[in-house]
DNA sequence: CTATATGCAAATAGTTTGCCTGTTA
DNA sequence: TAACAGGCAAACTATTTGCATATAG
């Protein structure tokens, strides 16, 4: 039930939705980061599409994820003098940056701390977007959440 | 009561300690972080030293904020692919981004927000620092924070 | 005296830009 | 067919590295 046209229509309707073309370098970069629940970075990601789209350029690839980080259908995560990386999980979540893996893991956001976190900014203050970073080790022996 | 002398014994002092040999350069590069209250980067924190230390190298600047940072006498804000930026702001608080002017905003935190932040990880993931930014649009006549 | 920090210049890596061609609505 | 998106290569910018010299404890 899941062809890869359903698929595609699927990917082209979310973009549609958001007022951009859908076109298929759009589709293929939306994809392969829905794909797999991880952190890739623009070059991962570029890698990735390569193989099923081998003629697309890493400028585009930028362009794309940029696109799709504006339409919300993304998410950017930005850590310390390091290459962006981009995240498929649009739940209200955190990321947890082990120092010593350099692994990301995500971390649910209870709706009642979403909402406390808003309280905490000034009259005057509109956030459209907010960005929680937790770094420092996790217990190597668990496997919480997605790098 | 605020010698040029004492002034450097007190950075002589924050810098020892943290276990780091207190270098001029060191105690420069903090001090022009600590004398303003804003979000500087690499670049203008270099040109600002360049002024009482004309000899000091980019490569150097680089090398001591990362110390300083290390050492938790500065902190680090990251921003979506913009150069990292610095903040002398010691207390427990969050970062607003404008998105309209790119300035960065102080935000305080109150003590059960950041117990209740905490509190959100699940067990195993032990958290050193905590990285909490708002990305908006500010009201242009309010002055709040510092950018 | 020894470890460590600095200065300089060159290298690197991530990202952006310009320009021309191709594609979408 | 008009506006917009892609491909390519070159440019740019932030940051890092290697190495010789200087300095702190």
């Amino acid at each position: 039930m899941s062809s890869a046209k359903q698929n595609h229509a699927i990917l082209s309707e979310r973009l549609k939705s958001c007022d951009v073309r859908p076109t298929p370098q759009r589709e293929v970069v939306l994809k392969v980061i829905l794909g797999k629940r991880d952190h890739p970075t623009a070059d991962e990601i570029f890698a990735r599409v390569k193989s099923s789209m081998p003629t697309i350029s890493l400028a585009t690839v930028y362009n794309c994820l940029d696109t799709l980080v504006q339409c919300g259908l993304i998410r950017q995560v930005n850590l310390e003098r390091a290459p962006t990386r981009y995240c498929p999980n649009l739940d209200q979540h955190a990321h947890f940056h082990d120092e010593a893996t350099g692994e990301i893991h995500d971390v649910h956001l209870p709706e009642d701390l979403m909402i406390r976190l808003k309280e905490v900014l000034p009259a005057g203050f509109d956030a459209r977007s907010i960005d929680l970073t937790f770094r420092g080790k996790a217990a190597p022996t668990l496997t919480h959440g997605t790098n």
